[in-house]
DNA sequence: TGATTCACG
DNA sequence: GACGTACGTGAATCAG
């Protein structure tokens, strides 16, 4: 019954928006049962969409329908207006996933499903209205939406679905107080909160419609704004004049759309069983496919019961084009550069990599950069490649062509990059926001692919881009090797060809978009949405600070401890040669162990998994009771490890711009949530011996400024007191007591004030082997002391402390049940170990334990970290370091006791309001004029 | 590149 | 009964 649409014809036009939005509020938050993902509004739109097409039947069915979507958050209006819906809350987390999926819906049901980019739904409608009205058919408007009103008379009607209530002019009237065509007028004075449309203060729809009803217009009554009677009407109307217009433009539908259909494409057409029972036993909606498949006669597809968890995450959409970097474009121009950025404005998303000549933030220099927008849609923007030189391997110092320059793409793209509407994805943004710093870009806000990954997925695999693309697109991105070689021959980027530069940088913003497109959904699923967007993506402006900023070191001081390490390891060195009676590498443990071992035939010579001797410093230890030679070589190696990782390598690492030394910290270094500190790692500097600690005099504070040191004191036994609810332990916290002392107390049965250091040393050790899994050999051998001995302890332990033993059990119960633990914030560790079996089943077992006590002290310091910059900002400091435990920073000498305070402040508070802890969070400060006496 | 050693929390 | 063991990191070094 193909025909064109014309007299007798019945359009229904279904609000899209309004559907969901209705489904999701209605109803509670269901899940699919499989894989948890959240499909309340899919289920509400489904049976709403089929209560619809059941109900059409007799004279009055439609011939044409279409549901109509909204689709990107930008429309024009926003160009008229930039605070255009400002007031909307952001989409509820649950629901932005199933927007996609009530799509599919709409055309499993086989009914037209259409959206416009940058066009509200409204004006869609509209414009099919108008088309359908020209042409003699009659129209239905499926939607409560007041803004809708303007459209109805002469053949349209609206149609409240849930009300089940028919609008008509006369409906309108009642309203709005005023005919359809008068609507937007009234919308103009009277202005909507809901959408953020101003209108003339003051004035409501009633006084609106009144005003409108005299002068007849709103241009009438404008003009003649000076004869309204009443003087404070008068003077608004008279000033807001702009305003007004201005809103009546926002709340104008545009009828005039060019539309890529036509009304003929919306003829009605019977739902496709397979594709419709497919979509929803997909769903995995029970009651629904079932009625449906009664309803048309079929047998109901058979839906598995559960699936196991952990099942595969669905990864790459089966639409999305394959990736080819053939297909990618380079950007040579402004102009072609403002189509790209366009784009992204109007997607409101946008991938973003920058290539540079090196690793290192602080240094290097900013190559290209490239964007996506869609899968597959991915362009390259060169800056400063350099030309091919004829002769030689290395290009020549001119620029290549077809680029646009630095400035004034960096102008161009600044707006975007920093537009707070637009989100820029990235793999490890941490990275490119530190070098579009120091290009004057700040660029905000951002998502990261790798703290997703991480978030989700911490430790069950790496979370690098190749990995990831592997993984979870089934994709090998171009390998960097290729592009810029490796070893001896590596070149830096800007020597990359441009045509090979865009296959290579393109690509990585288009695995990177698609990351994306995958990940952000499972957030949810995985429920580490607060995880990700409240402890992993606000740490990164956090850490980028704190790295540009960087800590002062006096290379003078390192220097001259290199010179007296050297000394005294030539020193060594020769005493120890004439003790082996010969000459040999102090540093090789092969052929320590030889000397010690074979030459001199010690005893204790346990040989590794090589057959080579072992040397580490607790057996040298244990002979340097007896012997020389190994506390020689104790000594020389404590000086060769102090001289090698610390006083020469720091040296390399100040900066020269800065003299200031920048370390870079990993968000996903640590499977628990802890950070870790490369290039250099300013988390293992020297502390415990007093040779090593001198090392931390180094690290100064600028003239006029302190060094103050915060750290959370014995955090993690406070969190296993509170994660395992030993009251004992809790109260002893509140109390302020020393802890280990009174662990001693209670498990030898020492009173506090007869207690030996020795027997709280000993206390200590086996506090902390709780928290890293205890096990007899473990304390005995830290303890120095008879494994059954160890034994006896940790016997005792746990029968004084038994909710300690509880904890652990259960712990391990839900590890092996989930495959993973939590902190108290909810952060996810991944522990697929736990079901090895043989020697590892004991490592995950004490990783089980340990993660979920190390993760929250991890989380509880990140909060603090991510709140502290705000904290602060009165004050003239900054926060440099963060040692696990630890906050370091730099303040102006007059400012010390203020920044303690704040700082201390948040960092005890730091658990609020999410959790309350029964124990109190106590955090210790120290100040000097370097970390040495800070700390 | 992997193993060993040792610095930190 | 044996297995082997404290948790989490990064860097330097040797040796293949």
């Amino acid at each position: 019954m193909a025909s064109t649409f014309g007299k007798g014809c019945h359009l229904h036009l279904i609000d899209g928006s309004a559907y969901i939005f209705r489904a999701f509020h209605a109803l509670p938050p269901l899940t699919r049962k499989s894989d948890g993902l959240p499909i309340g509004a899919v289920s509400g739109f489904c049976n709403m969409l089929h209560r619809y097409v059941e109900g059409n039947t007799g004279p009055d069915a439609p011939t044409h329908v279409a549901v109509i979507f909204d689709k990107g958050s930008h429309t024009f209006r926003n160009d008229m207006y930039d605070l255009y819906k400002a007031n909307r809350e952001a989409m509820p987390e649950d629901l932005r996933p199933q927007i996609p999926l009530t799509r599919r819906a709409t055309e499993a049901f086989n009914i037209a499903c259409k959206e416009i980019e940058g066009f509200e739904a409204d004006d869609i409608m509209a414009t099919l209205a108008c088309r359908a009205r020209e042409a003699g058919g009659r129209v239905t408007i499926l939607s409560s939406d007041k803004d809708l009103m303007q459209l109805v008379g002469d053949g349209v009607e609206m149609l409240d679905p849930m009300k089940n209530k028919r609008i008509d002019r006369e409906g309108v009237m009642e309203k709005f107080g005023v005919g359809p065509e008068r609507v937007v007028d009234v919308q103009a004075l009277a202005g909507d909160s809901v959408d953020n449309v101003p209108g003339a203060p003051g004035i409501g729809i009633k006084t609106a419609a009144l005003l409108i009803n005299e002068f007849g217009s709103l241009e009438e009554l404008l003009d003649r704004a000076e004869e309204i009677k009443q003087p404070k009407r008068r003077q608004t109307l008279i000033e807001k004049r702009e305003q007004i217009e201005l809103s009546k433009k926002l709340v104008q539908l545009d009828e005039g759309m060019d539309l890529p259909f036509t009304l003929d494409d919306l003829e009605v057409r019977d739902p496709v069983p397979e594709n419709l029972l497919g979509f929803l036993s997909e769903m995995e909606f029970r009651t629904l496919t079932k009625r449906i498949a009664d309803g048309l006669g079929v047998e109901a597809p058979v839906m598995p019961d559960t699936t196991p968890e952990g099942a595969n995450p669905r990864s790459e959409d089966p639409d999305w084009p394959a990736i080819d970097p053939d297909r990618y474009e380079t950007v040579g121009d402004l102009a072609a550069l403002q189509v790209w950025i366009d784009r992204a404005n109007e997607r409101g998303t946008v991938a973003f990599d920058t290539e540079t000549t090196g690793l290192n933030e602080m240094t290097c220099d900013l190559v290209g950069i490239s964007l996506c927008i869609d899968p597959g849609s991915a362009c390259y923007i060169p800056l400063i490649h350099r030309a091919e030189s004829g002769e030689g391997l290395f290009g020549s110092d001119e620029l290549a062509e077809g680029q646009i320059p630095l400035e004034q793409a960096l102008a161009a793209l600044k707006p975007l990059l920093e537009d707070p509407a637009v989100m820029k994805i990235g793999q490890n943004m941490k990275y490119d926001a530190k070098v579009m710093a120091r290009y004057g870009v700040q660029i905000a806000p951002i998502d990261d692919t790798m703290l997703m990954s991480y978030a989700m997925n911490s430790g069950l695999h790496n979370h690098g881009m190749d990995a990831l693309a592997e993984r979870y697109l089934s994709h090998t991105p171009i390998p960097i090797k290729e592009i810029i070689g490796s070893g001896k021959s590596q070149i830096t980027f800007d020597l990359v060809p441009i045509d090979k530069a865009t296959r290579y940088a393109a690509e990585d913003a288009d695995v990177t978009l698609r990351l994306a497109r995958v990940f952000k959904p499972q957030l949810h699923v995985a429920r580490v949405t607060r995880v990700y967007e409240g402890l992993e993506r606000p740490l990164v402006p956090v850490l980028a600070q704190m790295e540009m900023t960087g800590i002062k070191v006096d290379r003078d001081v390192l220097n001259s401890m290199s010179n007296a390490f050297a000394q005294k390891m030539v020193q060594l060195e020769e005493e120890i040669h004439e003790l082996a009676g010969e000459k040999f590498n102090v540093g090789s443990p092969a052929q320590l162990g030889e000397i010690l071992f074979d030459k001199m035939s010690l005893e204790g010579g346990k040989r590794g998994k090589n057959g080579k001797y072992s040397t580490g410093a607790d057996i040298l230890e244990d002979l340097a009771t007896e012997h020389e030679l190994p506390r020689r070589v104790l000594d020389w190696r404590q000086l060769s490890k102090l001289k090698s990782t610390y006083t020469d390598a720091l040296q390399e690492h100040i900066n020269p711009d800065t003299g200031r030394v920048h370390t870079s910290y990993v968000q996903t270094g640590a499977n628990t949530g802890r950070l870790a500190s490369t290039d250099p790692n300013l988390q293992n500097i020297p502390v415990r011996s007093e040779e090593g600690r001198r090392i931390r005099t180094a690290f100064i504070a600028p003239e006029g400024h302190v060094l103050v040191s915060l750290d959370y004191s014995q955090i993690e036994l406070r969190i296993l007191a509170q994660m395992a609810e030993i009251d004992a332990l809790k109260q002893a916290f509140r109390e302020g007591q020393d802890i280990h002392a009174m662990t001693a107390s209670e498990m030898f049965n020492v009173p506090l004030d007869e207690m030996t250091p020795d027997i709280r040393r000993q206390a200590k050790a086996i506090n902390f082997g709780v928290i890293y899994g205890i096990s007899g050999f473990g304390l005995a051998r830290n303890l120095r002391i008879p494994r059954a001995e160890a034994q006896g302890f940790i016997d005792r332990y746990f029968e004084r402390f038994p909710g300690i033993r509880a904890y652990m059990d259960a712990t391990v119960e839900f590890a092996k049940e989930h495959k993973r633990v939590e902190t108290l914030f909810g952060r996810q560790i991944h522990t697929p170990e736990i079901a090895a079996k043989g020697p590892r089943a004991g490592f995950a077992k004490r990783a089980a334990i340990n993660a979920p006590i190390q993760g929250t002290a991890a989380d509880i310091i990140r909060r603090a970290m991510i709140r502290m910059p705000d904290a602060i900002k009165g004050l003239p400091a900054k926060m440099l370091l963060q040692v696990h435990d630890e906050l370091l920073f730099e303040v102006e000498e007059g400012a010390v006791d203020d920044l303690i305070g704040v700082a201390r402040g948040i960092m005890e508070n730091a658990c609020d309001p999410v959790l309350k802890l029964d124990v109190p969070l106590v955090v210790d400060a120290g100040q000097g004029a370097n970390w040495a006496e800070a700390h």
